[in-house]
DNA sequence: ATGCCGGGTGGAACCCGA
């Protein structure tokens, strides 16, 4: 089976690109952030009409992230919890449970804080994310579970990840804090799928709208799927639909993709 | 190039993104 992430950049400018890439690529599982959309106005019809299971986490004008799911929902959970006497109001996570065979497979669709600039509230509120996020997924790895933590991270792992590293040197997505969390995260035991199966140059998931990135493959790899040892176990393939950057009205994003064995 | 494009809100100009 094939589970996606795709940060579509807006679900009412996307919908059509969306509708022709559910098509063409058919995922079981589709991980969707920044839909910028409440759950009353996601447009649900022709998703449906495709045979998928819809969950929404919205909201108004900004972030926003969905699940789709030829399988039935077994759970559904909203938002990443807050550590005591913290809130967060930012929908960035959603996590599905579904019985693959029969075991559980938890995915999660998350959309981590951009974090720029660094010098105002964004950049610690971004590694604070990023540190709850970690909790988070300590608590789900105890259970020994397949687990799929899939979406737009925000994070340039290494120099390689990006067409030019001086370009992104004291950027948010580049910072020391910004990788040393992503790669603590990891060390919980994630495989990180794409790295872990080619060592292809110039894989980016990103480019942006500006000064003719896409032309020039100016682009960075910010969106992973990270895998559970027991997901990984059953990962058999990954791959990047680069070319639905090429498409009318593009997100700045493309899907990134892995093959798992149900 | 700390906004060059693009989306969303709201109905012009501004916020946000990476």
């Amino acid at each position: 089976m094939k589970i996606a992430t795709w940060n579509i950049n807006g679900i009412k400018a996307r919908h059509d690109n969306v509708i022709a890439w559910l098509k063409e690529a058919n995922p079981d599982i589709a991980c969707l952030q920044e839909i910028k959309s409440v759950d009353e106005a996601f447009p649900r019809s022709e998703i449906e009409a495709l045979g998928y299971n819809l969950e929404t986490h919205g909201q108004k004008g900004f972030n926003g992230v969905a699940l789709l799911s030829k399988l039935p929902f077994d759970e559904v959970n909203r938002g990443l919890p807050v550590l005591d006497g913290d809130a967060d109001d930012q929908a960035r996570f959603i996590e599905g449970v579904f019985t693959v065979g029969d075991k559980p497979l938890r995915v999660v669709s998350l959309y981590l804080p951009n974090g720029n600039p660094v010098d105002t509230e964004k950049f610690p509120y971004k590694l604070s994310w990023m540190a709850r996020l970690e909790a988070w997924a300590r608590d789900r790895l105890a259970l020994e579970e397949p687990l799929i933590l899939a979406g737009d991270y925000n994070v340039i792992p290494e120099p390689e990840d990006c067409h030019d590293p001086k370009e992104w040197e004291g950027d948010a997505l580049f910072r020391p804090e910004s990788r040393a969390a992503f790669r603590s995260l990891l060390n919980l035991g994630f495989t990180e799928a794409l790295r872990n199966t080619t060592d292809a140059p110039e894989t980016y998931t990103f480019w942006d709208y500006q000064a003719g990135a896409w032309q020039k493959n100016n682009g960075i790899r910010i969106d992973h799927l990270l895998l559970s040892p027991e997901a990984a176990n059953r990962l058999s393939g990954v791959s990047v639909d680069k070319h639905t950057r090429a498409w009318e009205k593009p997100s700045d994003h493309v899907p990134v993709w892995v093959e798992y064995a149900a």
